[in-house]
DNA sequence: GCCGTTTTCGGCCCGACTGTTTTCAGTCG
């Protein structure tokens, strides 16, 4: 069992608990562990053996094991007796956007709902609305969540997000008043490949820069709008979710927003412990003064650490080893010397000729390329004759070059299935790089792909392995390998691994890297016998001892593709993207047709718990009957916005229709009096204010022992200023809360 | 279930937005 598959079964287990009424920190305890199995580079199986499970963060006595339960019998116990209570299809309901344990606990044991289909057929007849807290407006955005489930669209290459994220900034770094725009989440930390594109911006006015992204010409539905954020689903299928921050907060925003999730769990108990609190408006102390938050190193400068680059923050041992100051230096862009895999149109993969790949070359700052087509095997591959012409040329353009960069003469070579080599060692012992690859007949099992590939770095004419693992990201896994064989083999040869930079492949990736260093441990010092071999003489002669890392394939070639790749049409006007968007069924629901105007109540300015919600409750249901937006179907009775909203679901709508709810005329079924919307005469306690302000539903500010924002809080209130922290006051104010403070005092 | 610069017991990050109900819970970032 690989770390994956033991991963999958750990988060199977939270997701078991949650739905089978598990306490919630145990649930996360599991989902932790579960990640950091994840993204381990040893396979636990080995830990397992060797004792070292405890050592992983997150993982103590019980669940270590499990673990080696998992690894040593493929199954576990505690596992199987929790999916013995809970159907398959009920743990997918947790897949849907927007529904939780709760709602899926819910449907579950009211409705006998089991699977996706049970919760769609539930939602189309009604029968969801016997659900507490289920109205038409959640039937409705959960048909839409079973669709995009269907459709799954899946995680994003980090290549293509990027694409997709650079004219966003580009148009909201335009907006008036913004200091700075930038794309945090695993964006940011590199992940390979990313969910969603997260998008912070530092402004005064939060405002115009939400009304701008709403607005973007790519957005086809508006998933959540409020005074500080918003989300929007893209046309190319992704979603896109911005924050706006005050300037003074950028640094701590950008802690936040980039995650990882854990990272910033980790990091706020640091400072809770430290009597601090950490928030993405900044750093702050018992009493409530700020202490900072203006840039990344600041904060984590107030909890006594070191600036931890965003590619660590993923709460694997980062935390630990920038306090003991051990934080690795990581490889940075400047640290590329060379290109050691590129192809070139001599054989199928390049569509450049030589000279085109060495000005790409150049251009990128690279000091040295190998120029290594494939080897005959390959369509269009090099045979030993077109091999020694190729060369040739190449030879001949390198003393042209003088330099800049240098070229050598390559090959990829492709390793057979019986693990000998494509082309004859003889012809491969004169070129000055050959790189070698397994490019076909990946199904073997793990021993013989394994004996195939060190049986090819052992045949002394190999400088790089080429993609180790052979993976494509989001088209097939790697070929089964025994890793820790493969890196000894590696290390006794001399042969650098590759690490591929071709986006699809990223092979070393992150985890790859670290079980090499963690085998031979050489990458730094590689690192060092590239940059001096790079100040004196051509690479790769006399590289020796341990695997290390070569970077290769992909570079040159991805520079110009990506300077093909069409520009994105400009944003259209906000007035248009709003008509699409609601064309499109997104943003509110109520009332969109009168208008745009936003943050609070458009009659009483209310705007309850600071969304810029249009109506309040209250008034909602009288200016809709003001300005009918159903027509009054032939029912003669009146229509309260709970059916009526329940109408344009399609469900439905004569007397005679079988459902439970919503099926006879007007609100005969939910008996509300004619005049039932009702100005709202009632007035919400101070006191209920606070401790909705308090922070978090759990709102341990307002109990617990660390709680010292009640002392100041009941000004709040007095003076009609929000409440809340201390950062969230001024932008909150601007955005929305003048309004709102006001009508409160009028009442 | 994990974990310790207050703690080996008793905590567990903090905040924004939405739908719905009559004052918050649920979900998400
Ligand atoms: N403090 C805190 N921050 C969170 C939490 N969830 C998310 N964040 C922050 C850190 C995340 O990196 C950032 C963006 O959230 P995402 O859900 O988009 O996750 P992320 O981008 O890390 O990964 P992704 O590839 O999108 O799945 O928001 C949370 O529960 N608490
Ligand atoms: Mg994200
Ligand atoms: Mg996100
Ligand atoms: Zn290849």
């Amino acid at each position: 069992m690989d770390n994956g598959e033991v991963a999958r079964v750990l988060a199977e287990i939270a997701d078991l608990l949650e739905l089978t009424g598990g306490n919630a920190f145990k649930v996360r305890a599991y989902r932790r562990a579960a990640q950091v199995v994840d993204l381990h580079p040893v396979p636990v199986a080995r830990l397992a053996r060797e004792g070292g499970l405890a050592e992983l963060p997150g993982v103590g006595e019980r669940i270590a094991e499990k673990i080696a339960e998992l690894v040593e019998t493929g199954g576990c116990r505690e596992h199987a007796r929790l999916a013995a209570l809970v159907p398959a299809g009920v743990l997918e309901l947790l897949r849907l956007e927007g529904v939780g344990p709760k709602t899926v606990e819910a449907v579950w044991h009211r409705l006998g709902v089991e699977d996706v289909a049970g919760l769609e057929a539930a939602c189309r007849s009604g029968r969801v609305l016997e659900v507490p807290r289920m109205g038409p407006a959640r039937a409705e955005a959960i048909l839409g969540a079973i669709g995009r489930h269907r459709a799954r669209a899946g995680r994003t290459l980090l290549h293509r997000a990027i694409g997709h994220a650079e004219p966003i900034l580009e148009r909201l770094r335009a907006v008036p008043g913004v200091r700075a725009a930038e794309v945090a989440g695993s964006v940011r930390r590199r992940r390979e490949t990313v969910a969603d594109l997260d998008v912070l911006v530092s402004a005064g006015d939060a405002a115009p820069v939400v009304r701008a992204f709403t607005g973007l010409s790519g957005v086809v539905a508006v998933l959540a709008e409020g005074p500080t954020k918003a989300s929007v689903r893209l046309r190319c299928g992704m979603q896109a979710d911005l924050r706006v921050l005050p300037p003074d907060a950028w640094g701590a925003a950008l802690l936040y927003f980039t995650g990882s999730k854990a990272h910033n769990i980790a990091l706020r108990a640091r400072a809770l412990r430290r009597g601090l609190k950490i928030s993405e408006y900044g750093v702050f102390d018992r009493e409530g003064r700020r202490l900072g938050g203006a840039t990344e190193a600041e904060v984590y400068r107030a909890v006594g650490l070191p600036f931890i680059p965003p590619e660590l923050r993923e709460a694997q041992g980062e935390l630990e080893a920038a306090e003991a100051g051990t934080l690795p230096r990581l490889v940075e862009e400047g640290d590329l010397l060379g290109d050691l895999h590129v192809h070139s149109r001599a054989s199928g993969d390049g569509r450049s000729d030589l000279e085109a790949l060495a000005a790409a070359g150049r251009a990128l700052g690279r000091r040295y390329l190998a120029i290594t087509d494939h080897s005959r095997s390959r369509p269009l591959g090099l045979d030993p004759q077109r091999l020694a012409a190729h060369a040739g040329a190449i030879r001949a353009l390198d003393g042209r070059l003088r330099g800049k960069p240098h070229l050598l003469a390559g090959v990829e070579v492709d390793i057979l299935p019986t693990g000998a080599l494509d082309l004859p060692e003889h012809d491969l012992a004169r070129l000055d790089c050959v790189v070698a690859g397994v490019h076909a007949r990946f199904g073997d099992p793990a021993a013989r792909n394994t004996d195939r590939i060190v049986r090819a770095l052992r045949s002394g004419v190999v400088h790089v392995l080429a993609h180790p693992t052979g993976r494509e990201l989001g088209t097939r896994d790697g070929y089964a390998l025994e890793l820790d064989r493969l890196l000894e083999a590696a290390r006794e040869e001399g042969v650098a691994l590759e690490v591929n930079a071709m986006p699809e492949r990223l092979d070393l990736g992150a985890e790859g890297c670290r079980a090499a260093r963690a085998a031979g441990g050489a990458g730094g010092d590689l690192d060092r016998r590239a940059r001096r071999r790079a100040a004196r003489e051509p690479p790769l002669r006399g590289v020796g001892g341990a695997p290390g890392v070569a970077g290769g394939e992909g570079r040159a070639e991805h520079a110009a593709a990506a300077g093909a790749a069409t520009p994105p049409g400009a944003p259209r006007a906000r007035a248009a993207a709003r008509a699409r968007v609601s064309r499109a069924g997104g943003g509110a629901p109520w009332c969109s047709r009168t208008g745009g105007r936003r943050g609070g109540c458009w009659r009483s300015g209310w705007s309850g718990s600071g969304r810029g919600t249009r109506w309040c409750w209250a008034w909602r249901a009288a200016a809709c009957r003001s300005r009918p937006r159903w027509p009054a179907r032939s029912a003669p009775s009146w229509t309260c916005w709970w059916c009526a909203s329940w109408a344009r679901l399609g469900g439905p709508s004569t007397p005679s229709a079988p459902s439970p709810r919503g099926a006879r005329p007007a609100c005969a079924t939910r008996r509300w009096a004619r005049p039932a919307c009702p100005r709202r005469t009632w007035r919400r306690s101070p006191s209920a204010r606070r401790r909705r302000w308090g922070g978090g539903s759990a709102c341990t500010a307002a109990t617990g022992p660390r709680s010292s924002w009640p002392a100041g809080r009941s000004s709040w209130w007095t003076t009609g200023s929000r409440p809340g922290p201390p950062r969230a006051r001024r932008l909150g104010r601007r955005a929305s809360a003048g309004r709102r403070g006001s009508s409160w005092r009028r009442r």
